[in-house]
DNA sequence: TACACGTGGGA
DNA sequence: TTCCCAAGTGT
C-alpha cells in the first residue's frame, strides 16, 4: 500500500477525536460501550436517519433497558413501540434475538462477529459494527457511508451493487487493528457530514490528499449506482368499522408487508381499485370522497376509505379499539394517515 | 442475484 | 412536486 493510503487510519482517527458526533447510544471517550445500546442503535439506524432514531432510541431504552427486559416483553407492545419506524421485521427480530441471548447465551451477547452473525437481524454490516464498536474486534464495517467514502478514495467506478466486493476489499486494506470501532464510527461520521452524496465538503476532509476522486475533480460522481426500476401503482380500500365508540383493528400476518402490526382491515392491494371486496362485515358502507396515497419501497398505493357501522359480528378476527385512543394503537404510518381522515369522516 | 421490506426529510 | 436517500437483512 502506498504512503498516501497507509496514512488513512491515523488521519481518520485524529479527525474523529476532534469531530465525533455526540449521540445517545455512543460511549463517551473512556467509557465502556453498552453492547445492548450499540446493538439496538445499529438496528434502529438500518436505513433510518439519526434524526428519526434519536427520540425513539431514548424512549425504547427507558422502557426496555437491557436484553432481559426486552426478552420478557410482550411482542405486541414491542411492535406498537416500533410503529412508524418502518421495516418491521427489525422489531420482530429484536425480540427473537434478545430471547436467544437470554435462552442460549446465558444472557451475554456474543462478542465476536461470527457469533453475532448467528442472531436474527444481525447481517454482515450490523455484526461487524457491533463487534467493532462494542467489543473492539477488528471487523470490516461497510455501510452506505463507508461504501461512498471508499468508492471515492479508491475511485471505484463499477456501479453498485456490483462494486460491493471491490469496495469491501479496499475497506479491508485501510481498517486498522486498533480502535476498529472508532474507525468505523469515524468513517460513518465522515460520510454523513463531509463525504456527502451531493456537494461533498472536500476542503474539510482529512483524507483529501489520499482521495483519487478528489484528485479527479468530480468526487460527487462516485459511487455510481445502477438505475432503479419504476414503482408500480396499486389500489386498495381501507375499512373503518365502528361500534360503540370503538373501531375494528386487526393484526396483520407475521410475515410480509407490515407483518405483525396492528392495522385497519383492508381488501386486496391490486392494479385496479377493488371497491368493497373483502369488506370485514356486511353493512351499508359509505365511501369517502378522495383517497389516501402512500409510497412503499417497491410500489405506490392509493387507498379508498370506507366507513360503516357494525350491525352484525365482523367476518374477521380483531379487537375493538377506542376511537379517541387510536393514537395509542401503534398503527404503521399508512394506517395512521388513513385513520386520521376516517376518524373525522372528512 | 434480485427483490421484498417503510418512512420522513432534504434538495 | 418528485426524486433520492438513510448506520441493511432475509429469502
Amino acid at each position: 500500500m502506498d504512503a498516501k493510503r497507509s496514512s488513512i487510519p491515523d488521519r481518520l482517527l485524529a479527525w474523529y477525536d476532534r469531530h465525533r458526533r455526540d449521540l445517545p447510544w455512543r460511549a463517551k471517550p473512556g467509557e465502556v460501550p453498552d453492547a445492548y445500546r450499540v446493538w439496538l442503535s445499529e438496528v434502529m439506524l438500518q436505513q433510518t436517519t439519526v434524526a428519526a432514531v434519536t427520540p425513539r432510541f431514548e424512549a425504547w431504552v427507558a422502557r426496555w433497558p437491557d436484553f432481559a427486559s426486552l426478552a420478557g416483553a410482550d411482542e405486541a407492545d414491542v411492535m406498537a413501540a416500533w410503529a412508524g419506524l418502518g421495516y418491521y421485521a427489525r422489531a420482530r427480530n429484536l425480540v427473537k434475538a434478545a430471547r436467544a441471548v437470554v435462552a442460549e447465551h446465558g444472557g451475554a451477547f456474543p462478542r465476536t462477529e461470527a457469533g453475532l452473525r448467528t442472531l436474527p437481524g444481525l447481517g454482515a454490516y450490523t455484526a461487524a459494527a457491533v463487534a467493532a464498536i462494542a467489543f473492539g474486534e477488528r471487523a470490516v464495517v461497510v455501510d452506505a457511508n463507508v461504501e461512498r467514502v471508499v468508492a471515492r478514495l479508491f475511485a471505484i467506478t463499477t456501479p453498485l451493487p456490483a462494486a460491493r466486493p471491490a469496495i469491501r476489499a479496499a475497506a479491508e486494506t485501510i481498517t486498522p487493528d486498533a480502535r476498529a470501532g472508532d474507525f468505523a464510527q469515524g468513517m460513518m461520521d465522515l460520510g454523513s457530514g463531509v463525504c456527502t452524496v451531493r456537494a461533498p465538503k472536500c476542503l474539510l476532509c482529512p483524507l483529501r490528499e489520499a482521495c483519487d476522486a478528489f484528485a479527479s475533480g468530480a468526487p460527487e460522481r462516485l459511487p455510481v449506482k445502477a438505475a432503479k426500476k419504476a414503482k408500480p401503482q396499486r389500489h386498495g380500500t381501507i375499512f373503518w368499522l365502528e361500534r360503540e365508540g370503538c373501531v375494528l383493528l386487526v393484526r396483520r400476518p407475521d410475515r410480509g408487508l407490515l407483518g405483525g402490526m396492528r392495522a385497519l382491515p383492508t381488501g386486496p392491494w391490486v392494479e385496479v381499485p377493488p371497491g368493497l371486496a373483502e369488506a370485514p362485515a356486511e353493512t351499508d358502507w359509505t365511501v369517502l370522497n378522495g383517497t389516501v396515497a402512500h409510497g412503499f419501497t417497491h410500489f405506490d398505493l392509493e387507498l379508498a376509505l370506507a366507513r360503516g357501522m357494525a350491525e352484525v359480528e365482523p367476518s374477521v378476527a380483531g379487537e375493538w379499539w377506542p376511537i379517541d385512543a387510536i393514537g395509542t394503537a401503534g398503527l404503521p404510518t399508512v394506517f395512521a394517515k388513513a385513520a386520521e381522515r376516517l376518524r373525522t369522516g372528512r
